[in-house]
DNA sequence: CATTTTGTAGCACAGTCGTGCCAGAACCCG
DNA sequence: CGGGTTCTGGCACGACTGTGCTACAAAATG
């Protein structure tokens, strides 16, 4: 085959997709414009164009690099010890603890809450919500295997997590990681007896 | 003073905050612009003008009385027989249980993220949020007074809460009002020993 | 009645937007 | 080397943006 070039197309692609990332936690989703993001990515903005043929489709893949990223993260966690440690772990790794994790979370938003008006992203959205909450499913089953509860307990681990991060990105300052952590340990304790 | 007119100016502005509303659910707040916001009210962009002088203004208007709304609701809202019916009753308030106030919570939340990179709409976000802090500590002590991990439990019911809203935002199939209710059921239960 | 205030609509300006299009540069392959 | 592909930058178009400004109608006030 080919010797792989200088830069891989896909991930200039990615690099590109960084750069909307950072305009998305400078300006919002509404700063987001095809010259914004060149400038930002180092490209005319007539370059750009040659790598995202649209706008949507820009957004598109920005957002799914970071679905894709936080999955790789969770995918990566082995077995722990016992069940409360690996639990813990897994939520420790869809929680904004240090600020590249925040910053990732802080674009999810921004992402997720136009997916409210934007059919596109409105699917990519849904798939991650629907994987999370399998995810939270299984949290629960490992921490109190049928739950008389089961529903509402996963509903409830769940929405905790996502409050968690809501608050992370909104108010840092207050919800501080310390303070995180010992949300979720008393959470997970209660949680299993 | 004076006779009262056939429309109050202040209601006149409270008419137009509600065309922006409809504009948000309908197009996101990205979709609110002089324009389409006077065309939803039944007025001229240039008189719309004459209500509210800039674009700026108008926003921080309608974010306002979105807060403005919520706390009414909550603080009209009585002693209970009980502590536990009266707390259920104030996060019952809190939550998109029927649809108007689900419309309310997209509307927050698509302010709330902007606010994330507007500074005037920042302000009035933080407000609501120390406020809303504040409501959840209040709930935490009349439940379990003096609990030893007060801070912790303030976060927790907090984060539920604000996650709890965001499912039924985002997905309201999912985070149905039997869920929701079951889930803040199953956590007061606990948090009352 | 006349006058002032208040409300309304519309135009104009300068700017940004997404996208279509094209002239070259840079690169790879034979 | 030539020829083809990939990449890059720039221009232009029509649409939309917030806001300043003006002319006019309606209502309130004297």
């Amino acid at each position: 085959m080919t010797v792989p070039k200088v830069v891989d197309p896909e991930e200039r692609r990615a690099s590109v997709a960084a750069a909307v990332w950072r305009v998305v936690r400078r300006s919002g989703l509404d700063g987001v414009s095809v010259r914004t993001v060149a400038a930002e990515a180092g490209l005319s903005a007539g370059s750009l164009r040659h790598y995202f043929a649209t706008q949507a489709e820009l957004l598109a893949f920005a957002m799914q690099l970071v679905a894709d990223r936080v999955r790789a993260r969770v995918d990566a966690i082995g077995p722990g010890p016992d069940p409360v440690t690996t639990v813990r772990r897994v939520i420790d790794e869809l929680l904004p603890l240090d600020p590249e994790r925040r910053a990732e979370a802080e674009v999810w938003l921004a992402f997720t809450t136009r997916a409210q008006v934007d059919p596109a992203l409105r699917a990519l959205r849904d798939a991650s919500y629907d994987a999370l909450e399998g995810l939270c499913a299984d949290l629960v089953d490992a921490l109190a295997p049928e739950h008389p509860h089961r529903a509402a307990e996963i509903e409830r681990l769940y929405s905790l997590i996502d409050g968690l991060v809501l608050h992370a990105v909104m108010r840092p300052d207050r919800a501080t990681p310390e303070l995180m952590g010992a949300v979720v340990d008393r959470h997970l304790a209660e949680l299993g007896q």
